[in-house]
DNA sequence: GTCTATATTCAGATAGAC
DNA sequence: GTCTATCTGAATATAGAC
């Protein structure tokens, strides 16, 4: 039975340099369990959690096997600590920016550049973190606390309330029509997040390939928040 | 070695009425492939492909196991057809409206209560759809063909570039303002499929409910025309 | 067309040496 | 911490009787 089970993933604060014996030719002496951890993000990533292999995990993080189970315990305990670093790049940045005391104009502008850029390098994590959340819904209560993190300092809930005031507050200005934040919310993502987990059929459907799908994108960022604005305007 | 293996589903004109004699007590004498594949596709959308066991499907459908692979070949096959269902229920609905000669307000308004009432009946469908696609892309090739079908007599780029022509020539007029038929079309598709594929993160972001999620769809339902419409005008 | 029984393959997991 | 060797269970698939 193995004796480290992983107690939380991060930055492990362990010994700086271990011994060199025994290390595999060729392989770079990196924290192991970190290696591992990446691997698995890459692969799970592409084949979804059900469809993903320790062993392709092992080969791609270049380590035996059997140190998946020392250092995660299952594949089960793997892939949730896979989730939560994907849903951790995925949830805490809209909080973030919608918290802020910005002008709404602001936050829809910040929105769509964030989501645009980390998404165009990580393309694959909304069908992912969707894909997982559809079969295994408690996933998503499972990481409702890391909504409210440091970097967000508010949970969800009470952002939306403030944000909805912020909306009203507008709304009586004559600016805007009414909105609720929740339907606010969910436009933004919408349009920011599913381009990426529709990509493949994007792809079919509009005709284009790699560089056509970076034009679009270009061009998606430039004008969507214009698009937003204009929508809320009264 | 199984004899049948399946040609191509669809209402199969087969022999009316089957010999009754050796058909399990209680199982009404349907068309098996039918139950096979209804079952198969419940099963499939709750768990995945690569989650779902033929097991499972074999007793959702009561049916022997043995019968998948007399009807559909392999797991593999079966998955073919219940996808090319799913994403027939998904793609012609948006080319065939957006090819009408209805005017754009009157093809939005069509567009969003399309989608919202017939993934309401089937919740799960974009997240299956999307996934599969996600982990397989080759799927939305294989189906390219049936996207232009009797329903929606034009390939989805001849119907877009009509689109796109009737978009400038309301832009030229000064009631939009300029947008690619491109854009167009995957902000309609993000702000109707987005929310389904999106439901068990919406519920915990917003904190709501089935109750809840109801009442959200009907505010949807009601607002996202009057939404996009003002997006575009000018 | 449908069933039982079984072959085959493979994945996740563990024991125990080093 | 890392390795080899192996167990165990499960899942797809097929053979062949009926």
């Amino acid at each position: 039975m193995p004796t480290r089970r992983n107690p939380s993933v991060g930055t492990d604060s362990g010994s700086a340099s271990p011994a060199r014996v025994g290390r595999p030719v060729g392989t770079p002496d990196g924290d192991t369990e970190r290696r591992i951890l990446d691997a698995a993000k890459r692969v799970f990533i592409r084949r979804g959690t059900a469809g993903a292999r320790m062993q392709e995990i092992a080969e791609e993080a270049e380590v035996n096997p059997a140190l998946l189970h020392y250092y995660f315990d299952s594949k089960d305990g793997l892939s949730l600590a896979v989730f939560r670093e994907a849903a951790g790049k995925l949830f805490p940045g809209i909080l973030r920016i919608l918290s802020s005391d910005l002008s709404i104009e602001d936050r829809v502008e910040q929105v769509v550049h964030h989501y645009i850029d980390t998404l165009r390098e990580n393309p694959f994590l909304p069908g992912y973190v969707l894909g997982e959340l559809n079969f295994n819904p408690a996933r998503m209560t499972m990481i409702a606390g890391q909504l409210a993190s440091p970097d967000a300092p508010l949970a969800p809930r009470a952002a939306l309330d403030r944000l909805g005031r912020e909306l009203a507050r507008r709304a009586a200005l004559g600016d805007f029509r009414p909105m609720t934040a929740d339907q606010f919310l969910v436009n933004l993502a919408s349009l920011c997040v599913f381009p990426f987990a529709a990509r493949p059929m994007i792809g079919v459907m509009l005709g284009i390939d790699d560089a056509g799908w970076q034009a679009f994108l270009d061009a998606r960022r430039a004008e969507l928040p214009r698009f937003i604005l204009n929508a809320l305007r009264a």
